[in-house]
DNA sequence: AGGGCTTCCCGA
DNA sequence: CGGGAAGCCCTC
């Protein structure tokens, strides 16, 4: 017998079946989507089984399998197929696609890490009538007394509850053993007392409709902030257990869901397996067990949890559809949505995509009738949409008001007063993004990326935010040597110290990257923000999404543009979202809501839409800009970063590939290009982007597959090809 | 990816 | 002619 095998090695090179004949102590073990270990080269590496044959008839002589990883850990047949899909739908190597569908914690491991876990447990090595006239023949009640008679009664105890001598002396009687059995780290309990909402008549109408739905149909279930989406799920989620399926349901950040997640715990109990970014390795591997040996039915965690080996998926959740965390930005650049609907097909179940503002894809195929569109209008229980006002920070300029603007420390003042808490947003940390020099115009600039180094005040650094460069900060110019720093552009470090400058008395706490770092800080900030240990929360878009404080009632962007002049076709989409899902925290419980937008562009359109709270007229008016501009959902996009350590290479190639691709692509597609790419300098390499804008073009994928092929045996530059990038 | 083998360039 | 770096090719 022969398997052939795919090599865990990330590269197109040898991105291909290898045949390794298998040995007859694994003839009957061995099958497809098992991950093992086979002699490469000089080296032994680990491969997963493509499949299994039983001729071999080239000539040459074939190596054998040298065993298997872990039997447990083996992808299906569904995931086997979902794999060559991701490769020709992202062009990624095979390999990529198979590795990101296990833990990450799973991937090339040379030691045999052994993630299980075990616990020890002490029980009798004797019969219990043996035990007991042993018993009688000690006089005095010991220790070892004790645990003999603690194990005629409980069949086993754990052993680091008792003392190591005692152990030691029993297990040198032969009286007691150790034994070790599996556990799973993570261990919850189902609240049976749970309280279930009554849904409202919205929601009853949504939860019905999916409900009833029995094959692969897609929904977009639009609900405003605070109308109860979350509940509408958990129902589905619990009719799917009852018809004895299974659910994945999806979120973009989990550290941020901590609530979220617990509810689940309290719904379905040791149901749920849970993944994310936070989970240690061995958590990791565990919830993957849970699944395989198919204890759990109900899946919650971030983008690749929508790999997870469920067997009869009844349900897909995507909750917050919008966010760009579902899109990879590195290889394999999936995005879990398509992953989502191909699932939802193979398993002819319905998938729901949820959102206060969704994609205008999405939308615009709702809209279609394409997905089915159903909406949630009102908040559930007591809350009500806040008020918006929009602030002219032109105006407020003029007054020497550059971080707050009266109104929002007028308002700022009367929530303190009234015990309430306010929330504070600046998409940037930091204490000030840009120093330079007033007598010489020296700027502080990283000397690996093109963009300016930030000033962090906490740590008396200056860093770089996209390659993590930093340095310290001098007294005086380092050009000039005179005593010209200005420090400009503010952060959250800066906005925390003008505010306490302002209202001393107010108790702020900073949440963004730099106060997040450590494990469990997310919770912790959140848990006393809850418990009214501070009146405000300062952070960067991490607050903006999902939190629901019921004493929070005033919110608060301190620059409401900044998200709007960035060069991208989604930029729009995107400020309107961070601004409306601001906004929505606001005002959830029986408190009246409040928010206050801080701008340099009072008169822009989106935020004028999120002032009417209008997500209508929004999309109509960027629909429109799409339409005109030829971009998704009109067309769609293909980026094409031309990489090099050489910025002469980087262009020459980049102006082959454009020529090349000019002649080649449908006369109806659109090349644009070459352009420096939005990251122009990044960690010394020059990065060149060339755009493609296409309809329908049945050429175009061969023609990438092509060029794909050739830069592979390039070193000196590379390409790196994104379908349906979400950022160009 | 990584190891081994070939090639090619420069100094003596 | 030799050494060393750079390029090329193979791995079942």
């Amino acid at each position: 017998m022969y398997a052939e095998v795919l090599i865990e090695y990330p590269t197109k090179k040898i991105d291909k079946y290898f045949t390794y004949k298998i040995p007859d102590n694994l003839v009957n073990i061995l099958k497809p989507g098992m991950k093992v270990k086979v002699p490469f080269g000089s080296k032994i590496i680990n491969g997963f089984v493509m499949q299994i044959k039983d001729n071999f008839t080239d000539a040459y002589e074939l190596k054998e399998i040298v065993g298997v990883v872990d039997p447990e850990l083996i992808l299906n047949d569904e995931l086997l197929k979902l794999g060559l899909y991701l490769e020709e739908k992202t062009l990624c190597p095979k390999i990529s696609a198979y590795q990101t569908m296990l833990p990450a914690s799973l991937k090339i491991k040379d030691n045999d890490t052994n993630y299980t876990y075990y616990k020890t447990y002490l029980t009798l090595n004797k019969s219990k009538e043996e035990i007991e006239k042993y018993l009688k023949t000690i006089e005095k009640e010991n220790n070892q007394t004790l645990l003999l008679k603690t194990l005629l009664e409980e069949e086993k105890v754990l052993k680091k509850d008792y003392n190591s001598y005692t152990i030691k002396s029993l297990k040198e009687k032969e009286l007691i053993k150790e034994i070790k059995e599996q556990e799973y780290r993570i261990q919850k309990e189902k609240n049976n007392n749970v309280i279930k909402h009554k849904l409202n008549e919205e929601q009853e109408q949504a939860f019905e409709e999916i409900k009833n739905t029995p094959s692969f149909t897609t929904f977009l279930l639009e609900g405003i902030t605070g109308s109860g989406k979350t509940e509408v799920y958990l129902n589905l989620i619990e009719d799917t257990l009852k018809k004895g399926k299974t659910a994945i349901m999806l979120i973009p950040e989990i550290s941020l869901t901590v609530a979220l997640v617990n509810r689940f715990y309290e719904w379905f109990g040791s149901s749920v397996a849970i993944f994310h970014s936070a989970l240690s390795n061995g958590e990791k591997y565990d919830e993957y067990l849970k699944i395989i040996r198919g204890e759990v039915s109900v899946v919650v965690g971030t983008r690749s949890a929508i790999f997870v080996p469920l067997k009869n998926i009844g349900m897909i959740i995507i909750d917050e559809e919008h966010s760009d965390t579902f899109k990879q930005d590195n290889m394999p650049r999936y995005n879990a949505k398509d992953i989502a609907l191909k699932r939802g097909e193979y398993h002819n179940c319905p998938v729901v995509l949820g959102s206060a503002t969704p994609t205008l894809e999405v939308r615009a195929r709702a809209m279609k009738g394409v997905y089915k569109h159903l909406k949630l209008t009102k908040r559930a229980g007591e809350g009500t949409l806040p008020k918006v006002t929009i602030v002219d920070m032109v105006m407020e300029a003029k007054k020497r008001n550059f971080i707050f603007s009266d109104v929002l420390l007028e308002k700022l003042k009367e929530t303190l007063k009234r015990k309430e808490q306010a929330l504070l947003l600046l998409n940037r940390r930091g204490y000030s993004t840009i120093i330079n020099c007033s007598s010489c115009g020296f700027t502080y600039k990283c000397p690996n990326c093109d963009i300016t180094l930030t000033y962090h005040k906490s740590s008396n650094n200056l860093r770089c935010h996209y390659c993590g460069y930093t340095t310290s900060k001098d007294d005086k110019c380092p050009n000039c040597h005179e005593d010209g720093l200005n420090y400009l552009g503010m952060g959250t470090e800066k906005v925390m110290e003008e505010l306490l400058k302002i209202i001393p008395d107010a108790k702020v706490i900073r949440m963004d990257q730099d106060t997040t770092s450590k494990k469990g800080a997310h919770e912790k900030i959140i848990q006393s923000f809850r418990n009214h240990e501070y009146d405000i929360l300062l952070g960067t878009q991490m607050i903006s999404k999902g939190l629901d404080f019921p004493n929070v009632t005033l919110v608060g962007v301190i620059n409401a543009d900044s998200s709007l002049n960035i060069p991208d076709f989604r930029s729009n989409e995107k400020t309107f979202a961070l601004l409306y899902q601001a906004s929505g925290r606001a005002g959830r419980a029986n408190l009246k809501g409040e928010v206050i937008l801080q701008t340099y562009n009072p008169d822009n359109y989106v935020l004028s839409c999120v002032k009417e709270n209008n997500f209508n007229k929004f999309f109509a008016y960027e629909m429109n800009i799409r339409k005109i501009l030829k971009y998704p959902p009109y067309y769609y996009l293909v980026a094409l970063k031309i990489v090099s350590k050489d910025y002469n290479i980087a262009l020459e190639n980049a102006t082959k590939i454009v020529n090349y691709l000019k002649k080649n692509v449908s006369s109806s597609s659109i090349v644009l290009g070459p352009s420096t790419a939005s990251l122009f300098k990044f960690n010394n390499t020059y990065r060149f982007q060339i755009v493609i804008k296409y309809r329908f073009d049945d050429k175009l994928f061969k023609i990438l597959k092509y060029l794909d092929s050739i830069y592979l045996n390039e070193n000196k530059v590379n390409l790196e090809i994104d379908i349906d990038p979400l950022h160009i």
